[in-house]
DNA sequence: GCCACGCATTTAACGTCGTTAGGCTGACCG
DNA sequence: CGGTCAGCCTAACGACGTTAAATGCGTGGC
């Protein structure tokens, strides 16, 4: 009994040892130039090894993916306490903005990564992205909502739907942007954040009649 | 003489019809899900055949590429006879999503990966992207320019270059959201078409004062 | 204390990828 | 008519993700 509970843990923890090595590699050099070979030298074993705990490779940046997105919906979260939607919509944005900017590698993972999140077709699958307390489009389409039910937007904007995805897309762009051309010097780049404040106190503004 | 140049010809002719069937392989697929030995197949030869033409899969692509900014310069240039500078920034920017819509693939290769557009050290590569008339972010800026310089924006959007990047990465940010996203259910996606039109109705009007 | 069991890990291998090397062939030039 | 050379072929290399079978090893029952 007390052995069996030990075996779990330590499976649980070489789990997690593949985890952050994976994450490491797959920040440092993309997710297609990682190769299992290399996670498991980073671990000292075999890539073989990694297959008793992961069905392939997907399926570990899939889990990666998952731990990083309730980062993010912590972030959200913490901003429910603020009372006018429209100022929480705002710093919805700006949090966004700024967790892209201070982690951009997990970014990169959530966001910029295709294939990086098909779930099985197992009916669990879809509870955990499901809840809307944790799911940060969850909070983002909650405010939305809220601010158009107080009449607040003009009535191209009555659908909350369309409207966050107009505003993740507005943040997104921003911060995915930045990140593909910021070496490059042919354009000249201004702070972000400042960028962002702006275009969404232009976005809002416009959206209200 | 004759022989020579006819020989020239026809090089030319296996050359457009590789990047044809690749260009065919590489949006019904993907680039990465699209072999040399698929694109060979299709064209009735052998992979290493494809070697004589091209250096390898990625100048395959960089040639594409460039046809393809080419195309995207090319619609901006034909939106520069709309007068009004403002009514330009709309259309540019819707031109812009249909593009991406039209060429997911090419924009995926153009917009969303980091790396895949370096060119060689060779002195003529930077000549391209500075040429002003031919270069999308060229035409944006010089139409932002023409509506600062009439007073139309508030002050906090006096400075094209940030107009530029923001205006650019509101439809970037609603092309490649939707790129990435686009298969997951768990969002129910509205038409981007129309979700830009309203976006940058939006942006428009709220930096204006 | 010993032995059988189970599991984490290993070695070996498969099929596919991009790419390279070397050989064949057939059209052009002298 | 012989030589040259571009263009295509076959064969193969190394690396990849992944699978199968063998190996070691700690644990539980007798």
């Amino acid at each position: 009994m007390s052995s069996e509970s030990r075996r779990i843990r330590e499976r649980q923890a070489t789990r997690d040892r593949i985890l952050d090595a994976a994450r490491e590699l797959f920040v440092e050099r993309g997710v297609e130039a990682t190769t299992m070979r290399a996670i498991a030298e980073r671990l000292e074993c075999t890539a073989p090894a990694i297959y008793h705990h992961f069905a392939d490779k997907q399926s570990l940046l899939r889990e990666l993916v998952t731990q990083d997105i309730g980062a993010l919906g912590a972030v959200f979260q913490r901003l429910g306490g603020v009372v006018d939607p429209v100022d929480r919509l705002v710093r919805l944005g700006l949090a966004y903005v700024r967790f892209g900017l201070d982690h951009p590698q997990h970014y990169r993972l959530l966001f910029m990564t295709p294939g990086a999140k098909r779930e099985l077709p197992g009916e669990a699958a879809v509870v955990p992205i499901e809840t809307p307390e944790s799911d940060a489009y969850g909070i983002l389409h909650a405010t939305v909502s809220e601010i158009i039910r107080g009449g607040t937007f003009h009535g191209d904007f009555g659908d909350a739907e369309r409207v966050s995805q107009i505003y993740w897309a507005a943040v997104h762009g921003l911060v995915s942007l930045h990140m593909v051309f910021a070496e490059d010097r042919w354009i000249e780049w201004r702070d972000v954040e400042t960028s962002a404040e702006r275009m969404l106190a232009a976005l809002v503004s416009g959206m209200m009649e």
